[in-house]
DNA sequence: GATGAATGAGTATTCATTCAT
DNA sequence: CATGAATGAATACTCATTCAT
């Protein structure tokens, strides 16, 4: 067997870590066994180690696909013009579509990361590329006067992680909790917060009028 | 041999966890052998079987305990008068005051609840606790007009539930988060969803004034 | 089980390491799996972790328990009048008598140590002592004018161990080698070396003559 | 693909022969591992195995060269007029001269060749001709008047033997011997032994006076 | 002939649990 | 009740060897 092509090897390693997602989310790291992934990915053990290094290794291969697709997508986000409109869409992405499976993994990475330095240099390293996304977010549609935030923008974005990270986790932890029902609620705290003008709502954030008619009414 | 007294047992039964629950914080639930254990708390392992019947049975001891702790810590909280004080002071609480290793146990707790029966009885049998008497709280409030929100009960509980999580998650998993500096916008929100009418605040929670002030500039 | 007296586990020890030093001079220490000792040794894998840490603790306790066996014996044969007849017999139970295995033990234990360092540090300490009792035990009989040699102590005892060190490397590493029929011809060099004066001389190592002789017609 | 001359084939074996001599010696043959030995002759596994059919294969290769060289060497020491020059020179060589690593691997063959049927006899043959050779130089030089032995000659080539180990051995596992400072007496008693008449000492063989002055003062 | 990815049995070591004392 | 030695299956990882390309 010659050297195989860049493109064979990357797909090889994808379909191992596509197998160790699966075997991490369903068991937890430290409850998965090398058999159990090599099982899940047909593929001998030796055949594992010439593409990971150690189990600590997938585990940071697997922490780092994680977070990449994750600032991908807020990178993606960030081009949007609507900020609201994107802001709830992200929501609806993590806590309504994504999988059951993916959502475990990322707490047991969180976890990870407090506890395995590698896992935790990545794990920090998107946290921060995250927030600095939303406070530039925030800064450039406060300059377009698009927001009028009564808060700096940094504050906001604490915030806004805040709540995302909120629903995030309750969504991995508790099976009866209707994302759906909430996001509603929580995209009318953000539009609050970040209070967009009038003239500038054009679709409405659903929702949104509870929130300021109260705040109206304070 | 006659029988120990059941305090004494008691006693021997809260020792032992106190050890397991230092232990789990710092390695998570299944790095930490039951030999650490019996280290830290100074006890053979025969004898800790006496009083647990497996490691499982230590786990869901571990989490008995702490949720019944936060359990009782919400029923204090329910006979305050001030709603918006009370939960600041909940905030601060468990995203300031607890200690770092207090935090990652919850986390360890609540993944482990997705994957082993006895933990994620107890885990959602008080989290439908806590969630119960943020609605019964709200209720009453709003029965008494102390509040007066625009979302029904549930949904306000909901929210306050995921600022909650949010703040605790990000305590456990961020070194760099500082949960002080967030609180007053927090605690503006909610007392925003609230809507606590003027004449009711007696002292304001912090930060609950830019949350209104832009609400009336809406 | 309460905790084993002293002399239990020191029993249990010894047992493994009767186990371990038959199965490291049958393969050698690298090709002796930990399992081949516990089933040589009638004894579980945990069980042997309790009195030894590692397969290198186990390799050091052997070469530790062979060389202090070395040096004892040594230390006896200190107090022997007779020194030539001493040395004979050191040199006729290391060649002849001792078993094979024990040879095997010997050389690996060599080998090991120079490459693993607590088996080094073992290793050449126990050589020093050899080493040191050989120069002292020269430099006594020379004061006691039992020897009159021609070379100064320490060459003396260089000498002796590099003919204790061929015999023993030959006796291991060659199945034909009759050590007991050069014996008389080295206890005459050594005889001659020591030069022991003829009234001294009560039993006379067999051939010590001919070195003589010829030494004196040289 | 044409076949690989003779010459290009037997270069080939001699480039992987001197890698996995390296290794070997530096790790011994159990410790080092195939990939080893391929990362280190710059070849792949799979041409490795077009020479080598096995691990086995290797170390046969290495002992038998290694044995070769020796025998080849003892072979020009025939030749050469003065027997006790020859032999010290011999000595010079392999304890003072060889490399450390070369001495290791010595000692690596020889346990290897008692438990490895194939070494064994490749070391074993070697073993005899070498055994041979000496009784056959003693013997002539007998037959020639140039020595005149009070042992007969295959004594005198075990003694030889007998001291030749022991130097090789010591050098091999005591980092602070000295070869050169021994060699002297060495010599002398081989000298000795060998008793050369007055009148064939040419040159003396270095520090074969103090035997001799040491036996005139008996 | 050469490559190097793949195999899979084998390694040292750990650990929840038991039980004789 | 308490002890801690003992169990033995399970674990992450290695390595001699093969073989498709």
């Amino acid at each position: 067997m010659p050297k195989l092509s860049p493109s064979t090897q990357a797909a090889r390693r994808t379909h191992i870590l596509d197998a160790a997602e699966i075997c991490f989310a369903r068991s937890g790291f430290h409850r998965t066994s090398i058999q159990d992934i090599c099982k899940k990915a047909g593929v001998s053990a030796g055949a594992l180690y010439v593409y990971f290094a150690s189990k600590e290794a997938l585990i940071a291969g697997i922490a780092e696909r994680d977070r990449n697709k994750l600032a991908d997508e807020l990178a993606v986000l960030a081009g949007m013009p609507d900020l609201a409109a994107a802001l709830a869409r992200l929501g609806e992405h993590y806590a309504v579509e994504e999988p059951q499976h993916k959502r475990l993994l990322c707490v047991e990475i969180g976890l990870e990361s407090t506890r395995n330095a590698a896992v935790g240099e990545i794990y920090r390293s998107v946290d921060r590329f995250v927030f600095e996304s939303f406070v530039q977010l925030f800064e450039r549609a406060a300059a377009e006067g698009r927001i009028r935030p009564a808060l700096p923008p940094a504050e906001l974005a604490r915030i806004v992680c805040i709540l995302g990270d909120g629903m995030f986790w309750r969504r991995a932890v508790d099976p009866d909790f209707d994302a759906r029902s909430v996001i509603p609620a929580i995209t009318a705290i953000v539009s609050g917060l970040l209070n967009v003008p009038a003239e500038a709502e054009t679709r409405g954030a659903p929702g949104a009028k509870p929130v300021e008619s109260h705040g109206a009414n304070a």
